[in-house]
DNA sequence: CGTTATTTTGACGGAATTCAACCATCGTGG
DNA sequence: CCACGATGGTTGAATTCCGTCAAAATAACG
């Protein structure tokens, strides 16, 4: 926690490592110096809150290490997940005062923020920065509407196979290896947040999670280490068969 | 239809109705003289197929009269609504070759086209364009967001109060009506496409509008045609109790 | 090692789907 | 004019998938 501090002080744009992907992506060095004087890291444990839905938001940040989730809840408590926070995705939306929703820390995390009225300002003058929100947005717009494929009309077995097929092919994406053959990776949420996400309730999570051991679809190392022998099966269970679809 | 023609033909960007709040609605009439060689209308039928899902899109569009929808579409047929596309609104991708989902024209339509290529330039020289398309893509993924929540964990009955809801809130802000007291629309749906919307049968879909009825909190005027005798009851139906929060 | 959080598993009930029949409306052509 | 299909909608009965409630098992933690 603290050598993870040190580390996001002294970091410099030059060698981040969301660089090629965040919102700064498409900014050539000039346009970094500007971004470089009003940024500044904060930290977060797993757990925090980010932000409240209805809070201030005074800054806009973009995702350097860790995970975050964007939740929205009900008076009655049910809860329904609506993004999952990965490195180099944005925080916030420039020109609204609030939070619309919950932000809470699943891991460790490392914020690149950025405080609004300056960031707002520099967007209006470099449009590299707007060129890439823009991308962003649009890409997270899709990643929305695929959701709501699996919210809306998936069985549960067929959406625990969907989150599996997204959080291994992001894996994938982020580790730079192929989506074939044997896949292994971390599930980076509790039953219970996989749940909030999928629509479900946990037991019908953990029910669902054993029946895709049970028959072979994919095999466990304690809880939260997932082994997925042929990924095309798991496609095929995702109900994704054919092209798929799903982005990044 | 002929005279809907004829009235496309004619129109100048002046006495648009959607100029306010369409991808046009930042531009000065420089802008707008760029915009209009490049523009070109196009009408449907209800019933007709805008766009199919993996299709060649050389244009983008936004929406002067009508409805449209977006869908997907699974290999056994399962067909999930995910937008639902109102006057103003922004149809197709910059920057992406082909549809990726199917658009359907719900009511005889009138789109302002633009090719695809001469759009996008367009979008890079004047700032304009690309400032309002972002806003109205954080709107859209707003929207969807809010969808996800309905989707995953309202029951039908407040499924279909939501969706009430949100047409009487954009019937109203398109006529600049207050939702108080009493307020009436029609529904520009059919059973299905409500179903499809909402992640549920049409069985389901008849059923809970009945109930909706016999409880009062509706009435109905032949099969489309609603009568809200209190808007925060419905709301109220919808789970959407105290601040509400959709977005129109 | 005890305490707490997380997960699994079982039994039961209920909300929504499925399957099926029936009704209303509308345009068409005999 | 009315029989007719076609389309959209309503209603009923049986089924099923998932949620709820409950308890036990496992892992995490000071």
């Amino acid at each position: 926690m603290l050598s993870e501090a040190k580390f996001a002080e002294t970091r410099q744009c030059g060698d981040c490592p969301i660089r090629h992907r965040a919102v700064c992506a498409r900014c050539d060095s000039d346009e970094l110096v500007q971004l470089d004087k009003i940024k500044f890291y904060r930290n977060y444990e797993a757990g925090q809150m980010i932000a409240w839905a209805g809070d201030q938001m005074d800054f806009v940040a973009s995702v350097v290490t860790g995970i975050a989730t964007l939740t929205q809840v009900m008076e009655d408590g049910r809860t329904q997940m609506v993004g999952l926070l990965l490195p180099s995705d944005f925080v916030g939306r420039p020109g609204r005062e609030t939070a619309t929703y919950n932000v809470v820390a699943t891991s460790d995390m490392t914020l690149c923020c950025f405080r609004k009225k300056p960031f707002e300002q520099l967007m209006s003058s470099t449009p590299h920065i707007a060129q890439r929100l823009l991308e962003m947005t649009l890409d997270e717009l899709d990643a929305a509407r695929e959701w709501m494929l699996v919210l809306g009309r998936k069985t549960a077995r067929e959406k625990i196979a969907s989150l599996l097929c997204i959080i291994a092919r992001r894996n994938a994406a982020l580790q730079m290896l192929a989506t074939e053959g044997e896949i292994t990776f971390d599930l980076p949420l509790t039953r219970e947040a996989m749940a909030d996400y999928l629509g479900l309730t946990l037991e019908t999570v953990s029910r669902q999670v054993s029946a895709l051991k049970r028959d072979g679809v994919i095999r466990l190392e304690g809880k939260r280490h997932i082994i997925v022998p042929d990924f095309d099966r798991l496609m095929q269970e995702a109900g994704d068969d054919g092209d798929g679809g799903f982005l990044n």
